[in-house]
DNA sequence: TTTCATAATTATGCATAATTACGCAAAATA
DNA sequence: TATTTTGCGTAATTATGCATAATTATGAAA
């Protein structure tokens, strides 16, 4: 029997979330412990304390005697978690500015610049991961550990959701404009402006998204 | 062998947790499996459990191979995490200064006139619990779920490091006057006001905890 | 005496087995 | 006929056992 580097559950708590997070097993659903042993080809011991992991993270709910389920995000989780993002990546941003140095001011401008390309061509998935590394580059410069492990928190139980509210109509060029907005005011060390900014920009994220939803669901009827 | 209404290793999470808090397991020290087991009347299995659950919380920290060690908060820690904590208690000031009917206002009222009690005979313990009592009836005023389990993540790092800010010399007035400062706010619907003030309080709340720590290195040396 | 290599011991991690509780269905009684 | 109780099947939970890796101790050689 081989070993892993970092102990079969951690491989077992990382293939598992990205399953969760694909759809693969779907929000609400039943985990299968004994279904799921044999996809994995592992016994139950280490899929359960990864089990227990996930159920920690929020990702999973534990019933007593009754098994795990997928955890479903509602439009009021939705409520909820977006502004305290927008609090908290609006801090980051606010010692971003103080922080940054040329170098890293100058690293972000080449990020921007293709996220400025993505919107132009219309590249949505592009954009996304873009979009994405300058959050994270953001939150990396503000330096502060438990700023970031609150975010990550938070963006685990969002990636759930499967949002995508950059395909609402205008939404790109929108977001793009905010984000320029922000790398304005780092550039110019301009700290409360750059927390301001980012606050609208992910205040306006999640009107995008609520937008898309309530099509969507006006089409589902 | 009986079983437990939310299984066995749910109740070993909650025991270990408040050892960790009490000190009975020490900062940085080693946590043996076994004998655990052993003081504990119970098997490897749901004690394994637990300890991959207190991990994830960030109470303990695992190195494949070799066990589970209590984490060590760090001074850059406490640097780290106060500034954040002020900024979502700020917020939940905020949105409990639009939220509280009359009759929260009335039970916060008791509560606050309880601290000044406290405060003025010098009973250290009872302030302590009354504060907390106000912070959690201010959390759970703000009505935001996942605003109070961001704060209730954070305050759970804080309370390994045994905080007793409080034992600062004028520290209990200072703080009860901060925290009338808070009342007074939510009291008149100053949400910004309640805010500032909360922010305020915690960021002295860290300022006085710094003097304590760095009187007791002297002291210490 | 010190250092390196090898062996022994200890502890972690995974799998399997045993035990217990929960749920559902069927039967019995009111 | 409706309601309650009992029994059985299934699934979750815990215990035990074994393999593997890491650490420590011992011994020999320099």
């Amino acid at each position: 029997m081989r070993l892993y580097p970092n102990s079969l559950h951690q491989e077992v708590i990382s293939t598992l979330r990205e399953e969760i997070f694909a759809g693969v097993l779907a929000p609400g659903s039943f985990v299968d412990e004994v279904d799921l042993c044999e996809r994995l080809g592992i016994s139950r011991t280490p899929l359960r304390e990864a089990l227990k992991v996930l159920t920690a993270e929020g990702l999973l709910r534990h019933e007593p005697r009754r098994g795990c389920f997928v955890m479903v995000v509602t439009e009021q989780d939705l409520d909820d978690i977006f502004p305290v993002i927008a609090l908290l990546e609006g801090r980051c941003a606010y010692e971003a500015a103080r922080n940054a140095s040329d170098a890293d001011l100058l690293e972000l401008g080449g990020l921007h610049d293709k996220l400025q390309g993505h919107a132009k061509a219309g590249r949505i998935t592009d954009y996304y991961a873009c979009n994405f590394a300058i959050h994270e580059a953001i939150i990396l410069l503000a330096n502060n550990r438990w700023l970031s492990q609150s975010i990550a928190d938070l963006r685990k139980i969002l990636k759930l959701s499967r949002l995508q509210s950059l395909g609402a109509p205008g939404r790109l060029k929108q977001s793009l404009s905010e984000h320029l907005t922000v790398f304005a005011a780092l550039k110019s060390r301009d700290s409360e402006g750059a927390e301001a900014a980012m606050r609208t920009h992910l205040t306006r994220q999640r009107d995008a998204l609520r937008q898309v939803r309530s099509q969507q669901a006006r089409f589902a009827a």
